[in-house]
DNA sequence: GAGATTTTATGTACGTCCTTCATGATGAAG
DNA sequence: CTTCATCATGAAGGACGTACATAAAATCTC
């Protein structure tokens, strides 16, 4: 087997990848290599802990995505609804629909009608679903706990702060783009 | 529309997610949320330029995964086989195979015979398909650039670096895995 | 060398995520 | 009351990714 799996150390330390260099340096020919690069750093770490996600904690049955609004609605004890659920995931609500249903499906979710508007859909979280996630939480944690291995306090906060102000950018750009619509 | 993105600055000064925080203590505890918290953060990252590249780049057709296997090819002049694409991905090489179908199909990347064996497989990027990323470079560098705004130079190595870090954890965990298998 | 095992790519079948467009019900504004 | 906007969902489809089975070729074992 090829080693096709190369990461080298640069002047100042720091971890790169010479392959996605190389390739990015080649279209671009300057410093912008930078943001490229990072773009596809953070892509193959997103990757990594999805597989190790997966992997690591037995994933009985439940998916990123199913997986993303049941956490979400394990902190609103009073749930949400299917618009707010897609605004804060960055999903379209038709995409919430499919979830919230086989979360349903599998009794992990509850849906109730909206009190203040009878339009919408309130999902709600079920014993179950608290007693899947108290589950989930160990075997997640230690899969975590290995792929963050050698992590730092400090450099788990750093890069929670990097990856947020780019979540914060990018929520200011489509703020910014449906205003001018 | 009630405001569902929130982010706050802790105590040092750096961003944080305060649902994803009261979810994640709930259960934890302890100061075990920060790996949490930053397997969370990575994966918003992730989606975040996931969504400004498809919709920045004017993504004339072409999804993350085929995109992912045009660029590592474009990399390789005289291509590389599906398996080695499929190892250098993190993928099955089934789904390489699909990803190759799709590329071929529209023209970007051509299959060939392995010279050294006859069970192989090389695709190689045309030059269709270098045409494609030459019209697919500006408009992403912009979307890029446009999402880490405001990041230094630094910023983006240490992104970058933290990112490959955990990738390369990921890396060795399953050849630890595989090895023991 | 002959046969058994492994590797490589792919066919088949399936599940999940996510999208766009259309629709019925409801709310809000004039 | 009429008109327009919003909410959730039905319908249809595309793409990604998996597991299992298979044919062809390489490699190992005797």
């Amino acid at each position: 087997m090829k080693d096709v799996h190369k990461i080298s150390t640069d002047s100042d330390g720091l971890l790169f990848d010479p392959q996605a260099r190389t390739a990015l340096a080649q279209f671009i020919g300057g410093d912008d290599t930078l943001a490229m690069e990072a773009a596809a750093a953070v892509r193959t770490a997103s990757h990594a802990i999805e597989r190790m996600r997966a992997q690591g904690s037995e994933n009985r049955g439940l998916s990123s995505g199913t997986l993303d609004v049941l956490l979400r609605l394990s902190t609103s004890p009073d749930g949400m609804t299917i618009g707010d659920l897609a605004k804060s995931a960055g999903v379209s609500s038709r995409n919430v629909t499919g979830l919230v249903d086989t979360l349903e499906r599998d009794g992990l979710v509850q849906r109730a009608p909206a009190p203040h508007d009878r339009r919408s859909v309130l999902a709600r979280i079920t014993p179950a679903g608290q007693e899947w996630i108290e589950n989930w939480r160990r075997p997640t944690q230690l899969a975590m706990g290995a792929i963050f291995r050698d992590f730092t306090p400090a450099d788990l906060a750093q890069l929670r702060h990097l990856c947020l102000r780019l979540a914060d950018n990018h929520h200011k750009l489509t703020e910014y783009l449906n205003g001018a619509r």
